[in-house]
DNA sequence: AGGGATCCATGATTGGATCCCA
DNA sequence: TGGGATCCAATCATGGATCCCT
């Protein structure tokens, strides 16, 4: 385990460490082997750039960077570097919401200061996949407008008993999508009546359109 | 033939009487049988229209509405009101671009006052199709600025000889793509030596992003 | 050929389902 | 269960091909 960065500079160098690398060069370096069947790497690239980068958190509600208050998402770009992904951000919240506002919410507190890290994706194989230039960001006031636009949307039909209703369609940038082993996962959820009932976990998302003017507005990439 | 409308006002309130109306309504009225075959109907719709609002330009390099100065164009559109199609606006100049600038081209002059009309389409049948309300438009000077920088840079390749290197994928609301009999209709074009060749004949056309925009921001859909 | 456009196969997108680790 | 995410079948978007009329 490497020690923690001192600052977001120390946190950029490290960046800078390992930028342009491929992924099987970083796992050499902290000992890790690398998964070759795609379907059961899903996390993995996270956590290699988590454990280079001297992330702190591990499964903890608490940023990657705790010290920094930062947190990193890795984020799967094709070869022009647009994202092929849509970015997780936190479980959404489905009972207790009594006093949960946007300022407080857990979807504004990890977006604060995030660390985007490209790296590259299909169909490039894991092995060979290489780590772009990280971004240091924090929501512009119109980003944070549309984030906290959605997000009280969203919230407003969970309160209403309506979880159910809400699909990966609704959202401007930001989507509940399932957020589980499988389909068949249940957590608890409040119906319409104000009673509990089982259902799929969710998850808050950023649209790939979203992330992608973040990076684009940085870089200045085509397209 | 009906008489031709004597100003935009006078226009807009022949709009008002095919809004709300079936294409087989309207077919009725001017003694027209409808097409049952799709592939056999294209450009069907706009040809009614014309007739119903008293166009006079026939297949003329002229507007539609020649007194008026203004070009009439039928825009498919989903149940939701989008663009399902890209809309035809010229025929690309592929030699004797002596001169041919911006400010004079058939683009800008046919773009400079139009009358848009939204009409249904896909999935609903030709017959049962409704016409939506007409919208008297000219370009803003943020409109008119892309479709001038798109335009100069398809010019600028078409006067390198480079035509065959352009795709549908180039321009950001203005593109250029085949606009023929078929793939083995010819015209001439001009080489990269400054030679005369065979090549297909294209069109500019306006991407669904464009008009989308134009019809959302002056009817404020949903979407 | 120019004016009226849409068709539709195929590539791009994506939302529901799924997978690993602590 | 929460954090790290991607997979991939189904849907959407679109660009090259095509069709009618004068």
């Amino acid at each position: 385990m490497i020690n923690s960065p001192k600052s977001e500079a120390d946190l950029l160098e490290r960046c800078r460490g390992i930028a342009g690398r491929t992924l099987a060069e970083l796992a050499s370096r902290v000992g890790w082997r690398v998964p070759t069947e795609p379907r059961r790497a899903k996390g993995f690239t996270g956590q290699l750039l988590e454990e280079c980068l001297g992330a702190t958190a591990g499964s903890k509600s608490v940023p990657d960077f705790e010290r920094l208050g930062v947190e990193m998402k890795s984020i799967p770009v094709s070869a022009t570097g647009s994202p092929l992904e849509s970015t997780y951000v936190s479980t959404t919240t489905l009972v207790d919401h009594l006093g949960l506002t946007w300022d407080v919410s857990r979807v504004r507190k990890k977006l604060a200061r995030v660390l985007w890290v490209p790296v590259q994706s299909r169909p490039i194989p894991l092995p060979q996949r290489r780590v772009g230039s990280a971004l240091l960001w924090s929501p512009s006031a119109d980003e944070e407008a549309v984030l906290r636009n959605d997000w009280e949307e969203h919230m407003e039909r969970i309160r209403l008993g309506m979880v159910e209703t809400i699909t990966g369609r609704d959202g401007d940038v930001l989507q509940i999508r399932p957020k589980a082993a499988d389909s068949k996962a249940q957590t608890w959820g409040i119906d319409e009546n104000g009673h509990r009932f089982r259902t799929l976990p969710r998850g808050f998302y950023l649209r790939p359109t979203f992330t992608s003017k973040i990076l684009r507005q940085n870089f200045r990439l085509p397209g």
